[in-house]
DNA sequence: TATCGCTGATAAACCGATTTACAATCCAAA
DNA sequence: TTTGGATTGTAAATCGGTTTATCAGCGATA
């Protein structure tokens, strides 16, 4: 019965004080340390705490200070390794400053994008992280501004001065990639992309394109793009090999572009890279050890989150100053999957 | 100013209520749908609520009503596509019952599992799905019991009466794989698990090692472990090889085992299904398109997710009865990496 | 006209914490 | 002995909502 009744109601500050003997107010500045308390009282109120198991009411504390210790992060998926380690960091490293996170997936629909960010603000969040569906100009963002929320942008951005961002350099990395394809020979390259729209999509694409054409003015660049769904761009880039076009590279501007690419050789036979060769944008851990390896450009991941959750933590902390824009260097990894084209 | 002024503070159900000229009682009656307002009243709240965007503070009012609509999801990990879309589709559930998921990872540490579990036991969430780094035994099990918390456990279980759970039937569907193996004459396998303690993994051993044994019983079962991380077993299984064993297949438990066991093969110019059998326990997207493609265990997650979902619902609207313990069929692919053993 | 019942609105208590303003106590200096 | 200042503790207000108890107003009935 006793054990029941324990159980029944969880043990508030009051019940804490009333049972050291103490007020309320005290126990408070007890539990946080403030100096201004009879040794014996803490002693006491330690002791009450410890045998009742009281824990304090994280969200009705919060809801006295005005101030939640949530970040909230949106996110476009959970399933790719790229989110799924950005959210495991960002994760970390909140709690490494005593935050919680929450992490809502936009599952790459930007009306649902503007739910999320509604409902981060309805839960007072201190700060978010979004990675857009689309980029800054998409209505997550739009309605941060409108409410004036302190966040910062990741992943798909363009630079500008109206959200503090957080960025792989993927013109870079890509313009790379360029250099690599025209130099072992290749003038004729399909590229595969993800949200035609999308900032990290174009990106990638105008680095690439900019670079092969400053090296080989005479290249010729396909481009096929899908929404989200992947089936789509198998049958669309099917159709392309179907038609009779023969390019001697495929470079995918993400991760799951070159699962396509590579279903699509294997279908027709070709072997990669003597028939074709493939370089992939963001790295996966299959890509290691596929056959043939899978050249992909690895992002910062770790790098990334850290550098979010910084400026991020600044402006919460009221540090203002210029807008910042981050971008953060990739690494092309070449593997086997890149050859010269074939004759 | 004016605008200044306004953003300070967000409007709370009192400014509502001055607004429209009523209380902040009728505020809250007709925000919750309730009858007993006049529709005269109602206009001049719905009004005041649009004219200063009012949105209520869901935290605030669950203090009041002294439960959280909020669901703690425990995972071991977010980078793997397993718990990737397991946490998609909680979310997924969650959001159409009202409630908010608030996803946090382990990391395959029962001590941070424990800490976790003690997080949301502070927060109050309505209802906890926990995937255990280990099993029911675990810290945050026994946190659980110790709290009496309402919450499911998904995956790393064994059937028992302590909690409700939901798991893949891992133990059926190594016995497919069993038997498959030895029909295809295979009689020396090599198994790689993760977490040699985790009760998935036992599961699916002893599904796997009692079929095979039953079916030819002079196989010869080899077993590597390692724990989270993969360095170690890498090092393990190539050590393996290199004393000279010759398995002429291996089941992995885990899909990032298939990636060790297809490295190894390849460093040692083994070919796949030729020289050496593979198959997964647990299917990802890159199976299918690996050449060859990887045999694998396809586990049921939406399915799992929506059992947890259900009976954690059940218990949170108070629907008491025996407990629960659902074992969801899983289905074998069986693809290019099994053959019959070279010779 | 007095009473009853019903509808609709509200003041006040409450959830579980923090913070402010003030009071009580004690010691030292005048 | 009184006064002043430093300590230490607490009652009460507060955060943003919900819920309860009460009350005003009104038409119908006796």
């Amino acid at each position: 019965m006793a054990r029941r009744a324990t159980q029944e109601r969880r043990p508030s500050i009051h019940d804490v004080a009333s049972h050291a003997g103490v007020s309320a107010a005290t126990v408070s500045k007890v539990m946080q340390g403030v100096a201004t308390v009879k040794p014996e009282n803490v002693r006491r109120v330690f002791h009450a705490v410890e045998t009742l198991g009281y824990r304090a009411d994280p969200l009705a504390s919060d809801l006295r200070r005005a101030r939640r210790r949530i970040i909230g992060a949106v996110l476009p998926e959970f399933e790719s390794e790229f989110f799924g380690s950005m959210v495991t960091e960002l994760e970390r490293l909140a709690e490494l400053r005593g935050y919680t996170l929450v992490a809502a997936s936009s599952r790459e629909s930007q009306e649902r994008e503007r739910e999320i960010i509604q409902r981060m603000h309805d839960w007072r969040v201190a700060g978010v992280v979004l990675a857009p569906v689309r980029d800054e100009t998409g209505p997550g963002a739009m309605l941060m501004t409108e409410h004036e929320m302190t966040g910062v942008l990741i992943d798909r951005v363009r630079a500008g001065d109206t959200f503090d961002s957080v960025a792989a350099d993927g013109a870079r990395a890509s313009a790379e990639v360029a250099e690599a394809l025209v130099e072992a020979g290749h003038r004729h390259v399909l590229v595969l992309g993800l949200g035609e729209r999308a900032a990290t999509i174009r990106t990638r694409f105008d680095g690439f394109r900019d670079a092969a054409m400053a090296r080989a003015p005479d290249i010729r660049i396909d481009e096929i793009y899908c929404e989200s769904d992947l089936e789509p761009l198998r049958t669309s880039v099917s159709a392309y090999f179907d038609r009779g076009e023969r390019p001697t590279a495929v470079f995918s501007l993400f991760a799951r572009g070159a699962l396509v690419a590579l279903s699509e050789f294997r279908r027709r036979g070709w072997h990669c890279p003597d028939d074709i060769s493939l370089v992939s944008f963001d790295d996966a851990e299959w890509m290691q050890v596929a056959w043939p390896s899978i050249a992909a450009v690895v992002q910062p991941v770790a790098r990334m989150a850290e550098e979010a959750m910084d400026i991020l933590f600044d402006r919460i902390e009221g540090r203002e100053g210029e807008t910042v824009a981050r971008l953060e260097p990739c690494t092309f990894q070449i593997r086997e999957s890149v050859g010269p084209p074939a004759r």
